[in-house]
RNA sequence: CGGGGUGUAGCGCAGCCUGGUAGCGCGCCUGCUUUGGGAGCAGGAUGUCGGGAGUUCAAAUCUCUCCACCCCGACCA
């Protein structure tokens, strides 16, 4: 490609509205533009991007034995009240009437569709398994979308459907993707890690996430530092305390703390260590009012709550006086009507400091038993953190950010029994068919590979998504006539060799050509000039070098395959 | 959905408080010079000041209203 045809549109300023470092990029860079909120155009630099990491899943796909198919992207909202969806999914599945008023919507996933063609076309277990899987265009009216395509309403995604005869058979496939996926992200050359994961929505029972690593990620993942443990914070278990209960030592006293509301303002003023506070937070289960319990310097896992006490909303400041008589920033558990829950790590707390349910007061040297009855319900509610025990019981977690760009579930018979998709068994039998899914995030994986790899210059990508491999510099292109010739030949000989080169002919200042190629995230550069034909050679550099290598111009092509074979 | 904010040239912004008919930087066009890390000089083009309504002799500026977008939170994956 020649870089006067290939529209190269970089920009100095990035628009004011980007705050993450990818998007900002991308904007630079020309690869992205936006249409609306959380919709944009691919334009040709970011298409290139996207166009290699579908070429990279869907050759491991096809390795793995899934088929590729291509389902609507508009689906009829029959099928997704068979389901179950058209009333489950809420506001960020997209609906329309088609002219004939009949309701329809844009794909956020195709679990309906896929499961429509098993039914009507695998009526076997002769047939099964089968994998079906597609690259295509999905779209979510998500609240509030953000980080450019990092988080946008339109991106592409690869979705997988796996179908079997057993739940031995779908365990099977469910380990084959997960090799797969860990092969495709390795290939990607992105530095990532799979983690168990909480199943959401979709619902199912086994699940991972495969997560990029990088500071900025919506996601933290928790992992060991002595075992191959690694799940999500929503997921990752705190286990109970190794120490019992601690003897109190101390009387229960009240103490004035006027206008501090929060456990790091109590503890300061009483020039207590945080961990000695604990703070109550307010939740309401239908009409009915719940006390948390968590450790001052903790903060409560919504999700893992959740699955202990049941769905919940938080308490308004409304509710909370009425239940506790206090405003909030002063309750506790003393003297409390409501249930109470406590976090594992509350539980064997003594001596502790909690809100007097009075404004300005809290109490201190309040000891379980004693003080208030022992809590109704002693759970797992708190987010781990960095230094927590593993929950296997070898190592110590770490905690890291991570960008959710791989997800593979175990759906079991959710949809098949919904849709009523069976086969008939060896014994003529109809059984419900299994079914595992498997998502990848296209559009997003190009952003998290900037986000992960960047520096001051601009994006710095991994050979195998780089929008080209090499670019060929020609210093004087448009004045020196043994320049041109020099560049024309071996970008022939380069293209000959298969590889993806980009001849930088504009007819710009070597500075711009540079720091445009810089800012794309070309990995390898070459430069041809004057000065340098005269001695036979051609410069080298790549992305991440400080300074360029001369090689003889007889040998750049292998060289550059030796380069490719360590980036 | 709650709170906050912004909308002025392709992009980044000033002007608004205190009303008087629109400006800066980058980019773009022309010419000359320059040519190994985003060149210099000279000249030039580009605006429904988000839309509508109102107040006023006069509105980018004041008022009302609608729209779009951004940030924080909640929600979701």
């Amino acid at each position: 490609m020649r870089s006067s045809r290939h529209f190269i549109s970089t920009v100095k300023e990035a628009p004011a509205d980007a705050d993450l470092i990818s998007h900002k990029l991308m904007i630079r860079a020309g690869m992205i533009r936006r249409l609306a909120a959380g919709i944009y155009t691919w334009m040709p630099a970011g298409l290139r991007v996207v166009r290699k990491i579908e070429a990279i899943i869907r050759d491991e796909m096809n390795r793995a034995g899934a088929t590729e198919l291509s389902m609507p992207v508009v689906q009829p909202a029959e099928l997704w009240r068979e389901s179950g969806r058209w009333s489950a999914y809420g506001p960020e599945l997209l609906r329309f009437k088609d002219r004939h008023e009949r309701d329809f919507v844009i794909q956020p996933t195709s679990e309906e569709v896929v499961t429509e063609i098993a039914r009507a076309e695998l009526r076997s277990y002769r047939r099964l398994p089968v994998h079906f899987y597609q690259i295509q265009t999905k779209f979510r009216d998500e609240r509030r979308p953000r980080f450019g395509v990092m988080r946008g309403r339109e991106f592409v995604m690869k979705d997988g459907y796996s179908f079997h005869a057993d739940y031995a058979d779908l365990e099977r496939e469910y380990r084959n993707m997960y090799d797969t996926y860990t092969r495709i992200f390795t290939r990607l050359g992105l530095k990532f890690r799979a983690v168990a994961a909480d199943t959401g929505a979709i619902g199912g029972t086994g699940s991972h996430e495969f997560q990029v690593l990088a500071d900025s990620g919506e996601d933290a993942i928790a992992w060991s530092d002595g075992s191959d443990y690694a799940a999500n914070l929503e997921l990752a278990e705190a286990l109970a305390p190794a120490q019992s209960r601690k003897q109190p030592a101390e009387q229960m006293r009240k103490v004035a703390t006027p206008g501090k509301t929060t456990c790091e303002d109590v503890a300061a003023l009483l020039k207590l260590p945080l961990e000695c506070t604990v703070k109550a937070v307010a939740v309401m289960q239908e009409n009915t009012f719940n006390l948390l319990l968590i450790r001052g310097d903790h903060s409560l896992n919504e999700v893992k709550t959740a699955k202990a006490i049941g769905a919940f909303r938080f308490a308004s400041e409304g509710e909370i006086r009425t239940a506790m008589g206090c405003k909030p920033g002063y309750l506790g558990p003393v003297g409390a009507k409501p249930r109470v829950v406590a976090d594992r790590a509350v539980a064997t707390m003594s001596d502790f400091i909690c809100g007097a349910n009075e404004e300005g007061f809290h109490l201190a040297g309040v000891n379980w038993g004693r003080d208030l009855p022992e809590p109704a319900v002693e759970a797992d509610i708190r987010n781990v953190v960095e230094g927590d025990p593993s929950p296997d019981g070898k190592g110590r977690l770490k905690i890291q950010r991570g960008i959710e760009v791989g997800h593979i579930f175990q759906l079991r018979t959710k949809y098949s029994d919904a849709l009523q998709a069976t086969y008939l068994d060896d014994k003529q039998q109809p059984r419900p068919m299994e079914m595992g899914c498997y998502g990848i995030g296209v559009t997003r994986i190009a952003a998290a590979a900037i986000e992960q790899n960047h520096d001051e210059r601009g994006i710095v990508f991994p050979r195998p998504i780089a929008p080209f491999e090499v670019c060929l510099v020609p210093i004087g292109f448009h004045k020196a006539a043994a320049v041109r010739e020099a560049a024309e030949k071996l970008y022939a000989e380069l293209q000959a060799a298969g590889i993806d080169v980009l001849l930088e002919d504009r007819d710009e200042r070597p500075g711009v050509l540079f720091a445009d190629m810089d800012l794309l995230g070309i990995p390898h550069r070459l430069v041809i000039s004057e000065r340098g034909l005269a001695a036979g050679t051609i410069e080298y550099k790549g992305r991440t070098q400080q300074a360029a290598d001369n090689v003889p111009l007889a040998d750049a092509s292998t060289f550059l395959r030796d380069r490719f074979a360590s980036a």
